[in-house]
DNA sequence: ACCGTCATGTAATCGGTTACATGATTCT
DNA sequence: AGAATCATGTAACCGATTACATGACGGT
């Protein structure tokens, strides 16, 4: 069986002094892109609500990721005068740049599933068991992501394309899991 | 969409004073069970050849990670009087209970996909250009876990059944994937 | 006025990742 | 004998995770 890259280290920017991007990094960036200035917090929200729920990245690292992206000269700050004096922070070119370049190079990598479940079975867990806890959950989430679905679909919303693929994406995989688990739970167990 | 309970945190465990344990740590404390006492350089080999490929674990991290379950009780430490005076671990009956207890213990956690194609595809990347990649990529990767599974089921071995398994979800997300990215990278791109 | 929840952070910790290094073996 | 590869680690670093904390605001 082929080894995974699972290892993939830092993204080079070519040009720029040494800013390592990680997956977290082009979220930030790739959501000020969709969404306009924003601050940390605009970002949680956006990352909650829109979808990059297949990939979820805790609000304590959005703040540090600004910073940090900052800091690189990929992001602008400005500090609000008002109360609250909040950051506000906005793609700068090369900002911009960096995230094209990173969307527009296909990668031939390969995730791995990492699912604790399967884990567990693979080291002798009862199938019929871990199924049916996993069976009850994957249900929940395709019937949610299903929901979803048909929520940014009705009208003529102007919903990125992306936005529905991933979705999709999500769902299949879901039913993958279900499917996985149905014949597992069920199969003679020697 | 329901939030993933991504952030799993420790593992406490009843009546043994406070070791965290990881995926990391069962991964060990199973490969250990499955095949005797073993240096950490036994279950690099044993975790590359077999299937926690679909978890893998850097080696230099089983070195940590032996060291740290054996503090914890969870493993017994023993060093060759030879020339190489290699560490050997063995399970403690402590470290069986922990095993045992994780593994009987179904869960209802979800795992994100997680997949950094999509997340370009996501932020706008060009599907047409993204499928083509990966999809040679999961061909090629489809293909070897179909190998290895015709590889371990032939004859009368005595392959546990939690490997085929785990290796059969494997294929099944492979060829989701496939599917995917063929739907993906043909649609329309407007 | 008080309470609960949302908003907005800061900071310590830690597992995972990368870098580096040396001793055995095997092959030519 | 030297080269290449396998075996076997050690250690620094860093992003991600957890813990903690306070201010704003809507409702009762």
């Amino acid at each position: 069986m082929v080894r995974l890259g699972r290892y993939v280290p830092y993204a080079t920017l070519a040009g720029v002094s040494s800013p390592r991007l990680t997956e977290t990094s082009y979220i930030v960036l790739g959501l000020i892109e969709q969404i306009g200035p924003a601050t940390p917090y605009d970002l949680k929200r956006m990352a909650q609500l829109s979808t990059v729920n297949f990939w979820s990245v805790p609000h304590t690292q959005l703040y540090t990721e600004c910073a940090r992206l900052a800091n690189e000269g990929l992001l602008s700050e400005h500090r609000e005068e008002a109360g609250r004096r909040r950051r506000v922070y906005r793609l700068t070119p090369g900002g911009r740049r960096a995230l094209e370049r990173w969307r527009s190079e296909p990668s031939g990598e390969l995730e791995e599933v990492r699912d604790v479940s399967i884990l567990k079975l693979f080291f002798g867990g009862d199938p019929a068991e871990l199924a049916a806890t996993q069976l009850e959950a994957h249900r929940r989430q395709l019937k949610a992501c299903e929901e979803m679905h048909a929520k940014l679909s009705v009208g003529e919303q102007d919903v990125p394309r992306g936005w529905l693929l991933a979705l999709e994406a999500g769902i299949g995989h879901e039913r993958e899991f279900i499917r996985f688990w149905s014949r597992a739970g069920k199969a003679e167990s020697r």
